[in-house]
DNA sequence: TCGAGCTGTGAAAATCCTGTGAACGCAGGG
DNA sequence: CCCTGCGTTCACAGGATTTTCACAGCTCGA
């Protein structure tokens, strides 16, 4: 069996490194300070590079659940996401927004 | 089976593709970044592509209305979205004008 | 018990999208 | 040449969406 669960580890734009079984998100080899669910949220993002993913499947995907109506959870992670991201890449952006639909995570900034 | 939903992907000029139901035009596997009207009216001009269509029958399929009368929307929004593609793919010219008729959508430049 | 950090929520601030009028360019006819 | 018809593009205001901030409730270890 393939076994694959979803949580290899992934190196990304050669920099950036996602280990989630070590609740671990490395850049140039050294740890982020990210929180629960920020580690979750990046590394469901960064499991489907390029790919446009709406609010509800990363809400659903991240917090296990339905999102209420009008849910801005997802946003808001997005955003202490970017920032930490920002700091230790400042150079990239890793994370696209799209209009109207949700966010895609692009290895190549 | 024929049941055609004109959602399906297709794979254009061997290098732009849409996904419809990912809100997603790719090109050389990386989304464009259009806002939905832009999409919508790429994903029908796609749908039938070497086909002359009325700025009449673009309109009805997007804007699920009638035009005004001398409405020039999609005028404006071809123009945006012949920015946006040409970027993309500079070498091609993808949706081609039909003089006092509309536009048409050919997948080899 | 206290303090530090994490979470989710509302709401202000910033940004982007849409549709519209108008200017511009281009070609053909008079 | 000037005028006319048509398509292309610009500019802008209003609306919609996203980003960011502030804060109150929780958890957990010191």
């Amino acid at each position: 069996m393939a076994g694959e669960n979803g949580h290899a580890p992934r190196r990304l734009a050669e920099r950036l490194e996602i280990r989630p079984d070590e609740h671990a998100a490395l850049v140039d080899g050294r740890p982020l300070s990210l929180t629960m669910r920020e580690l979750q949220l990046l590394t469901t993002l960064a499991a489907h590079p390029q790919r446009i993913m709406t609010r509800e499947e990363l809400y659903s995907e991240v917090w296990g659940r339905e999102p209420r109506h009008a849910d801005r959870s997802v946003d808001v992670y997005v955003s202490r996401l970017r920032s930490k991201l920002g700091e230790a890449l400042p150079d990239r952006r890793l994370i696209h927004t799209h209009n109207g639909i949700g966010y895609r995570f692009s290895p190549d900034g």
